[in-house]
DNA sequence: TAACTCATGTAAAAAGTTACATGATTGG
DNA sequence: CCAATCATGTAACTTTTTACATGAGTTA
């Protein structure tokens, strides 16, 4: 259940409403843990109701303001040093390559241009946010900036893999009709 | 629909029984698109409803061999060239760092180091296969080698920025104690 | 003949997505 | 006063996971 670690982790830095917890799914957390507002609103239901956190304020518009409990930083130190996470990966455009041979080389080779640009541009979004963030002085900051920074190889990685790969293909193309 | 599109590929290299094909997803396939048994069949029995594969053959135990039909390379070839990969990527690692604050300077490194081993082991895991798995000489295994090596890449990339991490959360540490 | 591998299936629950629905407040 | 933003909720559906269930053939 990492959506509701995910909430716990955010919460332990300050209380906050769905709607606020929402705006950083949509952000910084969309690149690694992307959830629905739907999704949300049902869980913060469900961990109320389990006690990790509670309604400590309410403002305009049925805003509820969110806040962990002591039992909720409990199970959140309890996830973070005595769980292992789960390492699964799901990648539908590196499943795709797995397939590239059923396309002509044209196609392939189309495929994995745009994976490259696409990573490019992945890239060059995240040095934006490296650049021009409003960072502040904070630990929650600077393991935001660490995570972030993951992200910038990640994608540096990407972009030099899919480039090598298009050559990759497009030699034995060449060596193949020559 | 990625589960049936991986299928269909798999079938479009030659035909396979589920059994045959859940052990691709427990080997290489599991890498990119991990899936379990029970969706595994389930899907089979929907595919072949909807035409894209068919039961060409039954053998002892009750196997099935199911083979690729006209209409599901067509699919294949639709999903491959004309719909756009699903980017999003979750990885519930990389959401622990972003709550690492929450912890003490021992534990936050602690949780770095057995990243990086983590990754290291993946790394020596894919190196392996690159080097003895029984590769042939066609496409398929072409693109698979391409796909391994992004893998490769990736688990480097991994390795390299969880000891980037732990240095520099080891580092802040030390600062602020000394 | 016992253990192992092959082989398929289903049921129930959890997690995630899509779509619909409603209304308050604020800024221009 | 109109558009945008704030703010929450629910219903239906799809996807994925966990667990149970069964039995045929193979090998030591």
């Amino acid at each position: 259940m990492s959506l509701r670690h995910a909430l716990l982790g955010m919460l332990a830095e300050h209380p906050a409403s769905g709607y606020d917890l929402l705006k950083r799914f949509n952000t910084s957390l969309a690149h690694v843990w992307p959830a629905k507002q739907s999704q949300l609103y049902g869980e913060l239901g469900r961990m109320a109701e389990a006690g990790l956190i509670a309604v400590t304020d309410t403002g305009a518009r049925n805003r509820k303001e969110y806040s962990i409990t002591p039992e909720g930083r409990d199970e959140l130190h309890r996830w973070l040093t005595q769980t292992k996470p789960d390492r699964s990966f799901r990648s539908e455009s590196l499943l795709r390559v797995f397939f590239l041979w059923t396309l002509s080389p044209e196609e392939a080779a189309a495929y994995l241009e745009e994976f490259a640009e696409e990573a490019a541009r992945h890239l060059a979004a995240f040095e934006a946010i490296r650049d021009h963030a409003p960072w502040r002085d904070t630990e929650p900051d600077r393991y935001a900036r660490i995570t972030l920074e993951h992200g910038l190889r990640d994608a540096r990685t990407a972009v030099e893999w899919a480039r090598w790969a298009g050559a990759e293909v497009g030699a034995a193309h060449t060596a193949a009709t020559a």
